[in-house]
RNA sequence: GCCGAUAUAGCUCAGUUGGCCAGAGCACGUGAUUUGUAAUCUCGGGGUCGUGGGUUCGAAUCCCUCUAUCGGCUCCA
């Protein structure tokens, strides 16, 4: 007999071997049929691999992620299946589940899965998951799992496996087929009674765009039909919040192909509530000592060099504008941090003067890939809501802490609930690739992690994320079909000052180096009105509305009446 | 940039296997109506079928180019 221990720290005795199917069934029946994923001793666990000593468990329903993570996982799977069955040629790659599905990577090679096959495939899947098969898992050697997928020419697999340690390698069979996997999976196919297949796309193999280009195929299932519909119908709801639809029937954006891809012109409506947001922050700003300044929207391209963002991304840029006599280069500004830096240097500093704030609604200019556009949120040319602060460093988690303020001034007026934040830090394997001393990057790092504490802000922590030039912390906002699109910013940076050599005098009368924080609360003012969009549905608060009162005669008698008001 | 898909009136869409002057609803204009709470009636204007080539007796429809858009991938100072 062992022991299982359960989440409200009970226990009971089973006989050694007991699955986390069978302690389900000597709980309830019902939460036999509805259990889909286990987790034993905090470790994921098929609901058929049997326990062999004391462990402690938990079981999974569909409320819960893992739950649906095991239940979609073996769809990939059965789609999979499905595929092998009605083309035969087809070669795996990976076949994950994710928040809302799964999908599966496949090589068609020649004949590639068209967007017409998948009603077949859908099809298939159903006639499979009624044969209510059963799933396998198996450990394998490392040795017959080469020779299992190399006999089938599965140089995706085959390469997968050869990173693999021996002795942790297993595979999942249902029906004839086998994958190479880590589970876990429901212990049949039978649960899957809904399936829709939602889109068809390329996708580099493991994530290199060097390297071949599979087809990706998104699907989601469900347990019941109902869920399926229910599902569909929210997604179609989504869709009529997306800002780029409510733009244009609100009349508050639009493109032109004349005037070129991912180049947003603002139209009056739209035009007047960017004009109040920024208000808004403006006052905001005024508040809290930020002085307004105004810079060119082009540079002089020794400036980037300077700040070393044209050795970065001089080439993947707008390329340099020629003066005609002089042979100069300018380029169109891609941030606006030099010409802030330039202000800066402009005058010689004291401790005194600091901090600094220099802020701008600066219009930049940025190459993004033709296929990265999108609507309001990734574009070409943008205003962001930017401010520089020039600060001592003992001033950095104070400055730190205000901007945080701001941003949640704004959050809280606009009613942003749901929005993450992820503290970008350096990779503490790979510290060469930034730049600065590692007492200030501490110290930064430290900064950062303090102030989010103070302000009781959750914020998840990402190693390897930070910019070269330092650490950042962002916000991150769901659009309405659940993308995330980074919204507020703010970076510590150590990198420009240095390269530009920005200097103040200390209260000992020698020169010491400011540092700099980055930082745009909105992001841009395309990508934060998009968010709002969706977020609001196009319903926006009063103050921000650009049409806030509107007079309508009830008769034609008084429209002269009515205009005067007006 | 890559893979896949799409592009018909201001908007949302029809347009069967290529074959008479390309259609509808809404919007817009005109005339009528003046009736108390979310679609009154009449008539009408409006489309180089995204662009440029090609195939064909004949192309919105088939093929190619480019542009833009959509779903992803990659990227995002």
């Amino acid at each position: 007999m062992i022991k299982i221990t359960f989440p409200d720290q009970s226990v009971k005795e089973y006989e050694k071997g007991v699955t986390p199917f069978q302690i389900a069934e000597s709980i309830s029946p019902r939460l036999a049929q509805d259990v889909l994923a286990a987790n034993v001793n905090d470790q994921a666990w098929d609901l058929n691999r049997s326990i062999e000593s004391d462990a402690s468990i938990k079981l999974f329903k569909w409320d819960y992620p893992e739950g649906k993570h095991a239940f979609w996982h073996t769809s990939a799977h059965l789609m999979a299946e499905a595929i092998q069955q009605l083309f035969p040629h087809v070669k795996f790659g990976i076949g994950p589940a994710i928040e809302n599905g799964f999908y599966y990577d496949v090589d068609g090679g020649d004949a590639p899965i068209k967007e017409s096959d998948l009603s077949l495939i859908e099809a298939k899947m159903l006639e499979l998951a009624a044969k209510k098969e059963t799933v396998v898992r198996r450990e394998i050697s490392k040795a017959d799992a080469l020779k299992m997928f190399g006999g089938r020419g599965e140089e995706y697999k085959v390469e997968l496996i050869s990173e693999l340690e021996d002795g942790t390698i297993t595979t999942y069979t249902q029906g004839e087929f086998t994958d190479l996997c880590r589970g876990p999976h429901l212990p049949n196919t039978a649960p899957i009674k809904a399936v829709k297949l939602t889109s068809l796309a390329g996708a580099y193999w493991r994530g290199d765009e060097k390297r071949h280009q599979l087809t990706r195929i998104y699907g989601i299932t469900f347990p019941k039909k109902k869920m399926l519909d229910e599902y569909l119908a929210l997604m179609e709801e989504a869709k009529k919040r997306d800002h780029r639809k409510l733009g244009k029937e609100l009349e508050l954006f639009m493109f032109s192909p004349s005037v070129g891809a991912g180049l947003p012109l603002w139209l009056p409506r739209g035009a007047m509530l960017r004009d109040r947001l920024e208000n808004f922050l403006r006052r905001i700003q005024k508040r809290f000592g930020y002085l307004q300044v105004i810079t060119p929207h082009i540079g002089n391209k020794l400036l980037y060099v300077t700040s070393g963002h044209y050795a970065k991304y001089g080439k993947d840029s707008f390329q340099p504008i020629h003066t005609p006599e002089e042979g100069e280069e300018f380029l169109l500004k891609p941030m606006n941090c030099p010409h802030h830096c330039e202000i800066y240097k402009g005058f010689p500093r004291s401790y005194k003067d600091l901090p600094l704030r220099f802020a701008e609604f600066g219009t930049v200019y940025r190459y993004e890939q033709s296929g990265e556009l999108h609507g309001l949120t990734r574009v070409r040319g943008f205003t962001q809501d930017d401010a520089h602060i020039f600060c001592r460093p003992d001033q950095l988690k104070e400055e730190f802490l205000k901007v945080m303020d701001i941003i949640f001034i704004i959050f809280k007026a606009l009613d942003f609930q749901n929005f993450e934040a992820q503290i970008s830090l350096r990779d503490p394997n790979n510290r060469e690739k930034y730049i600065g001393s590692d007492e200030n990057w501490e110290k930064a790092e430290r900064a950062i992690v303090e102030a989010c504490e103070e302000k009781g802000l959750k914020a998840r922590v990402e190693l390897g994320e930070a910019a070269f030039y330092g650490p950042k912390l962002d916000f991150m906002v769901k659009d309405a079909i659940g993308r995330r699109w980074q919204l507020g910013t703010i970076q510590v940076d150590y990198n420009l000052p240095e390269r530009f050599e920005l200097e103040y005098t200390g209260s000992d009368n020698q020169k010491h180096r400011p540092v700099m924080i980055h930082r745009a609360p909105f992001g841009s003012m395309e990508r934060f009105v998009a968010v709002l969009i969706e977020h609001t549905g196009g319903k926006f608060p009063l103050w921000l509305t650009p049409d806030q009162v509107v007079i309508m005669p009830i008769s034609e008698k008084f429209n002269d009446y009515a205009q005067q008001v007006a």
